[in-house]
RNA sequence: GACCCGGUAGCUCAGUGGUAGAGCAGCGGACUUUUAAUCCGUUGGUCGGAGGUUCAAGUCCUCCCCGGGUCACCA
């Protein structure tokens, strides 16, 4: 390695001598990007272009040679001879690596074997590599230096650009349909004094100016329903949100998340927004309606199916929410369907256990399921029928959680009690039960109109429109272990 | 957290107890239409770390570190 750089820098003090440092330089104007000369090679044939990229391959012949030569767009080769050049320029070659950066001017044109090039007339050394970057052809195959050096997986693997390009083109699309429809981007608090709005562990800092420990958010929840309190109309949040919980292939300690909040709309009208939102980013990622997860086609522009909890239970586990009517009743169905919710045992955890091991693998087609138990929703509305219920969602594409959304509880008297509930549940053993918040409390007192509410999970929809199957790759840098080598 | 798999040259990988290897990259040389260019020569290694067994350890044993996977936990 040493050798390797030493090398290098040898190279770089001899242009530094002849004054050609390639640090030294800060612009270069291009004409043309790689993909731009193959797109348009009719008209620019004969004609001088200039462009920049880094040389990634190089084919010597003696006296003239091949570069290949990367920018953002693509490749092109060159093709540099010692008569063009003349036999200073052309031996100042040697002092180029691969990985360098250059900037060349030529005539476009294409050879014997019918690839568009550039016939090189002037070559500028534009910046150095002082290491060597990963082999050719096989490229970066070591899933740790792909996650830990995402600059060389990069290089190695253009197409991975392309993946996050999708990505960011993806959460645009929304955010564009998001402002058409009257929404408002807001930024809430990372760091809150209460973490609320959802059942994980925090990540806990500490303030010192006020000397107090703050709470790295899970969730913006209760922030953007004091905005709807505050009198907007409608607004939305896409950020991230920290969950002190286990890595895995669809979990990081920090994701983002679209939260959405809409004055006097019900959860039917969330959910028409919400396959609307999806369709838009499919179309957004892939041109199509398409999603493939885990061996899943799915095609997003059929119908939606729409069932209840209840139904569903019924169908995939052979247990009704009747079942479940309290925590004794609840052990009694855990034992039955040899579920083991680690904690306490109640209706709560075994219906999240008895719904993830039975019922949500079969849910591949779209599928809102529908009225969830006011056990498992401390901040969605109950049905005015069956109160025991929520008018509550959650869609499933391809058996993973897509989105999760309900008319939102705005009664505060209501809301207190599930607070109080939640903190007997915490008290029962259950880290994850959501923390009494009084000021949220009291924004709800002070009115809260009719609102719907729904949340996407951007990385895991992301994967599902890409087959990507671990989050990892769809993170530009995912948390790993430090190694002492980094320091 | 448990179990399984992996960590050898810059990169991709061989090497199951007996002198650490190959390809690419690098370096030197030949070559003015190649594209994983070709041909000749050649440099490069704390074999993830620490102990142990053995005449001898990349290889066997123990512990540890890092990653991947499965499960557990978790939206």
């Amino acid at each position: 390695m040493d050798e390797l750089m030493a090398q290098r820098v040898r190279k770089l003090e001899e242009l530094r001598r002849m004054g050609m440092d390639p640090f030294q330089i800060t612009r270069f104007d291009r004409t043309h990007t790689a993909s731009e000369v193959h797109r348009r090679f009719d008209e620019l044939e004969g004609k001088a272009v200039t462009l920049a990229g880094r040389l990634v391959a190089r084919r010597g012949h003696g006296r003239a040679a091949f570069l290949d030569l990367a920018d953002h767009t693509g490749r092109i080769q060159l093709h540099v001879t010692e008569d063009r050049l003349g036999p200073e320029a052309y031996g100042r070659l040697d002092l180029v690596d691969l990985g360098d950066f250059i900037g060349v001017s030529g005539e476009v044109f294409r050879t014997r074997r019918g690839e568009v090039s550039i016939a090189v007339s002037e070559l500028r050394i534009l910046s150095k590599s002082l290491r060597p970057l990963p082999e050719k052809f096989h490229g970066l195959r070591d899933a740790e230096a792909k996650h830990r050096r995402r600059y060389l997986h990069l290089i190695a693997e253009p197409e991975v650009r392309d993946l996050f390009v999708a990505r960011s083109r993806m959460i645009t699309a929304i955010r564009h349909l998001l402002d058409e429809r009257g929404f408002v981007e807001v930024e809430t608090p990372m760091m809150q004094a209460i973490h609320g709005g959802a059942a994980a562990r925090p990540f806990v800092t500490h303030h010192n100016a006020l000397d107090i420990d703050l709470y790295l958010r899970i969730a913006p929840e209760l922030y953007l329903k004091r905005l709807i309190v505050g009198g907007f109309d409608r607004v939305y949040e896409i950020n991230r949100n920290f969950r002190n919980e286990g890595m895995d292939r669809d979990h990081s300690p920090e994701f983002t998340m679209l939260e959405l909040y809409q004055s006097y709309a019900d959860y039917h009208q969330i959910m028409e927004l919400t396959t609307e939102i999806i369709r838009t980013a499919a179309v957004a990622v892939s041109g199509a309606m398409k999603a493939r997860f885990a061996g899943h086609e799915i095609d997003l522009g059929a119908d939606w199916h729409v069932r209840t909890m209840d139904e569903v239970l019924r169908e995939f586990a052979g247990v009704s929410l009747a079942d479940l009517s309290d925590d004794s009743a609840a052990k009694a169905v855990a034992r039955a369907k040899e579920v083991d919710p680690d904690g306490p045992v109640t209706v709560a955890t075994v219906l999240n256990k008895v719904f993830d091991i039975y019922v949500q693998p079969n849910l591949v087609e779209p599928t809102y399921v529908t009225e969830f138990p006011v056990a498992v929703s401390p901040f969605a509305k109950r049905k005015p029928d069956q109160p025991e219920l929520t008018e509550r969602f959650e869609l499933f594409i391809a058996g993973q959680e897509t989105a999760n959304a309900f008319s939102e509880l705005n009664d505060p008297l209501d809301q207190r009690a599930r607070f109080e509930d939640q903190a007997r549940q915490r008290a029962a053993g259950d880290e994850e039960a959501q923390p009494m918040d009084e000021d949220f409390l009291r924004a709800l007192e002070h009115g809260m109109p009719p609102t719907g509410g729904l949340g996407i999970g951007m990385d895991r929809l992301f994967m599902l429109l890409t087959g990507t199957e671990s989050i990892r790759d769809v993170i530009l840098f995912p948390h790993m272990r430090p190694r002492a080598e980094e320091y």
